[in-house]
DNA sequence: TGTACATCAGTGAACGCGCGTTCACTGATGTAC
DNA sequence: TGTACATCAGTGAACGCGCGTTCACTGATGTAC
């Protein structure tokens, strides 16, 4: 959580402070949770003046969202991590979405408060090939869906999503536990709620 | 978002200043989103010292918890009221969902705030009657789900749940207003993906 | 019915805190000649 | 190759702010006799 700061010192031009940040934020968000992540909090942790962000940062609200960026990003090759070892079927992309939630919660919070704000998906991720969102529109076509009714795969995609959204946020949940246990696991609550779904039930 | 002070005022004792706050809290919550949530801003909003809040709540935490829980209370009464007024389909429990998380959206983060922390279910929701868990399970039987096959119930009402939840919190991306409009409205939208989710349709 | 007194529910001032941001600065780097 | 100088990317101190909470207090209320 704290920077080795009596190793090397450090030159006085850090080189590549602005990933540093976006990194050192990360470390702070997993360790101390959103609320923790401020400002002073993420140059403290980068050993950098309370300044020195402001050369890489408009300011708080940029650096959050270089923060979330890369968040989907990681998302976005998760996923297509997922697919290729799984087969491809929609459950697997299901919990690879979920997984990613539990593995990072509070990236994902921060991921979704910018999400929530702009009202909006984030940038390209209904245009970039290599998305999330396109990873699981094109796995409804493999299973059957018709890539001309664009409206139906549209809305299809979005249920996914949704479900697989509630799905994150919920699946912690103490009440479930004797779900998971009597189930036999985790990854067998995910795929029965998915299941469900209807959708997802290949 | 501003309390009558120059009206009558006010005697020393208040009467009822619990209620008061919650519902202060409330006001300010929608008139100036979640992050205007403070023990101060809410009894300046009641018209009251900052100290008087310690009278009635421990500390903040338990001011917002008592906020959620008018949340939760309000919700559970609406969906009760959706069902009545509807026919009782799960669409229109889905679709009543989404409306009060629109209509209250900070709210509606207020009250996730607190199950998230908790990672559970609000209090009450698995075994009050009348809850809006409760509600949705009712309704799955009626509509041909096995009373007797608890755990297939109870997934599918989380399935439920979790679809739910996830289309309030994404149904207003910009991204999806050319669906809105191609299908007629708002309520058709929403219709649509829970229709997309399977379990949803009728 | 009147009075003494305990309790309740407010006040307002103060505490220490961490925050986002700005500022004048300075050390390091890169470029033109 | 050496030097002058502009630019870049840091520093550290300071700003004003609103926050949660505590404190000694006081006005209002309710109860016992």
């Amino acid at each position: 959580m704290s920077q080795a700061k009596s190793a090397e010192p450090r030159p006085y031009h850090h080189g590549d402070l602005r990933n540093a940040l976006v990194d050192a934020a990360r470390r702070l968000l997993e360790a101390e949770g959103p609320s923790a992540l401020s400002l002073r909090a993420v140059a403290r942790e980068a050993g950098v003046s309370p300044a020195a962000p402001y050369h890489h940062f408009k300011d708080k609200a940029e650096l959050l969202d270089a923060v979330a960026h890369e968040g989907w990003h990681t998302l976005n090759t998760q996923m297509a991590q997922a697919k290729s070892e799984d087969g491809g079927a929609l459950t697997g992309l299901g919990i690879a979405y979920v997984c990613f939630a539990h593995e990072n919660p509070a990236l994902y919070r921060v991921m979704y408060d910018a999400v929530r704000e702009k009202e909006a998906l984030p940038e390209d991720m209904q245009d970039n090939k290599d998305s999330a969102y396109c990873l699981v529109r094109d796995t409804l076509i493999e299973h059957g869906a018709d890539p001309a009714a664009e409206t139906h795969l549209e809305l299809a995609t979005i249920a996914a999503w949704c479900g697989a959204h509630g799905l994150a946020e919920m699946s912690g949940f103490k009440q479930f536990q004797h779900l998971k246990d009597e189930l036999g696991g985790e990854r067998e609550f995910l795929a029965a709620v998915l299941g469900h779904m209807g959708l997802f039930t290949k």
